[in-house]
DNA sequence: ATGAAAGCGCTAACAT
DNA sequence: ATGTTAGCGCTTTCAT
């Protein structure tokens, strides 16, 4: 088993030593090269070649503070919308030549937590996330210690912590509308665990649409909760078909992922889609529009989201809230497209 | 601008002030707890909690090496076959709770070297990338430093680095040979930049299948550059229909991505397919089978190209280099299903 | 322009 | 069981 070279790596008293200079001369060539004569400099960097140097991180930081960095912690990397988010931050922060690292909590707390103390201790400057709970302590406690924090997807709760989400309740609302305006009198709701902020604002939404409806959502409502994938969406699908009372069904998902799995259920199944069961979406994903039956969904702002979140960290003021609107695009699967 | 408390985070000496012992007892505290009895336990816990104490990262790491940590670099994280490879790591690091930090170099060997920089100053103990370059130096120098690196999706060119790769001129061959037997003789390869290994092999794969078929290259095959994505593929569907000739089309991309966007362009044009235009994707992505046109693609082992990366980089043994076999799955777009 | 040296927060070896 | 201390690699005064 070979090792990868077993001596250790070069620190900048080696390369001190090799260019027969002292290590502060070794940092100014390094953090400010026009303090150092041109000749000495150019033996200090011959030397940093010589020995393949690569100051270390970790050093630095704990002498300077922290590095300009980035965490973005999401709940589903594997879910478009959520790298299109992360996308946007990265636009964001490249402007002012900052890092972004990402992680996926996996909508678990534990390690939603764990990847929070991980970026503290690489000393980022900022971290943006997905709550996987309502809990803001946490969060509260990072910013304390000077962490900045955004709050990315859900409004924060607290004066003191920045966010950027867009408004769950009203879109949740105008899908249900738009179902209800098809003739529909009773909505499925493929919905996530009410412990993550979306799911809950999504689930008030349809209730308030149903209610403005003159409908009562105890009746005109049934909640399935599922995971936030296309594994839920089937899981979803085959409940619903377990108990098919051939009268027409509508579905709502609470994102795209769950609507590709309960479409693919469906059409392996022969549903008719919007015949026999309608489906909307929420995120408009990109392949949203290209599905074999294209997918009426509630489109976001995903690009800005991140984009602004990423603003709010790397200008660090005052603990804004933004909040974005969403909009409506129907297409086949509602039965509402023209 | 409220500041995030002015005062200074707590260290472990303020800790082992406020309990009254020693430095040297807090440490122990925190990574061997049963050295330590449990009346002093207690105080210094308390102390931690009131203080709100987190250990610094980058002072820990200073002492002790490095963390349990490694890095991944991927082309583009909106490109849901990069994702699930990412969680396949997160799978196989989550056993020896190693911890994973994902960046996008979006093909730019500029943004590839500073993650890969940043990377090793956060101290990781391995990276496992998609060179966006078929230049290996940085990272057999990255090696040399004793940070582990695995190639992820391309054979190592050289014995020193690890790698995991599905073979892309076997996978290529089979779609192309796929086309041809559909009657086609003359393909359109919608491809990334061959600086690009996988864009390279894959081109290979479809220029041996043709001469293989008895077909001259130079005049069987037109390979046209796009982005690899969505947009990309937008482009090239433009350009074919630009110069329409009414005899039907093969065309094969170089992902999935490129395919759909393909696929988009074309029906907003009313062009048929597969009857006039025969169109076969790369990666077999979720989405691929649920497509208005369900989508002939090349199915690899994603997940496991992604868990066995990881391994390597947590069994850190000698440099193996893995290749996984890709699998052609047909389906409509190529008019070769039943 | 360059050098010397203090010290960032922590761990681990050693001493008690 | 607990305390003391050297030192990880770097930046940054302060001297020279």
């Amino acid at each position: 088993m070979p090792q990868p070279s077993r001596r250790r790596r070069a620190s900048i008293s080696d390369v001190a030593r090799l260019a027969g200079v002292s290590v502060g001369t070794v940092s100014n060539v390094l953090n400010r090269p026009q303090r150092v004569s041109a000749a000495t400099r150019e033996r200090v960097e011959a030397a940093i070649a010589e020995l393949r140097f690569v100051p270390n991180g970790s050093a630095r930081q704990l002498r300077v503070g922290s590095m300009t960095t980035a965490g973005a912690i999401v709940l589903d990397l594997t879910n478009p919308f959520f790298t299109d988010v992360a996308r946007g931050m990265e636009d964001r922060l490249a402007q002012d030549d900052w890092t972004l690292m990402v992680a996926s909590s996996e909508e678990d707390p534990e390690r939603e937590t764990r990847f929070l103390r991980l970026f503290e201790e690489h000393g980022v400057q900022g971290v943006a996330l997905v709550p996987s709970t309502e809990d803001v302590d946490r969060l509260l406690a990072l910013h304390e210690r000077g962490v900045r924090v955004v709050l990315l997807d859900r409004p924060s709760p607290v004066p003191e912590l920045a966010s950027v989400a867009v408004d769950d309740v009203a879109g949740a609302a105008m899908a249900a509308r738009h179902l209800l305006a098809q003739g529909h009198e009773r909505l499925v709701f493929l919905n996530g665990p009410r412990t993550i902020h979306q799911c809950a604002d999504r689930h008030a939404g349809v209730v308030a649409a149903l209610a403005a409806a003159g409908l009562d959502p105890h009746e005109a409502l049934e909640e399935v909760t599922v995971p936030l994938n296309a594994d839920g969406g089937e899981q979803g699908a085959r409940e619903l078909l377990a108990r098919r009372t051939g009268r027409p069904v509508a579905v709502l998902c609470v994102n795209d992922l769950v609507a590709l799995g309960v479409l693919r259920t469906l059409r392996r199944e022969g549903v008719d889609v919007p015949g026999e069961v309608a489906v909307v979406g929420y995120d408009d994903v990109t392949f949203a529009a290209e599905l074999t039956i294209p997918l009426t969904s509630v489109r976001q702002p995903t690009h800005d989201l991140g984009w602004t979140a990423a603003d709010l960290l790397v200008r660090g003021g005052a603990a804004e809230s933004v909040v974005f609107q969403p909009e409506l695009v129907v297409r086949e699967s509602s039965g509402g497209a023209a």
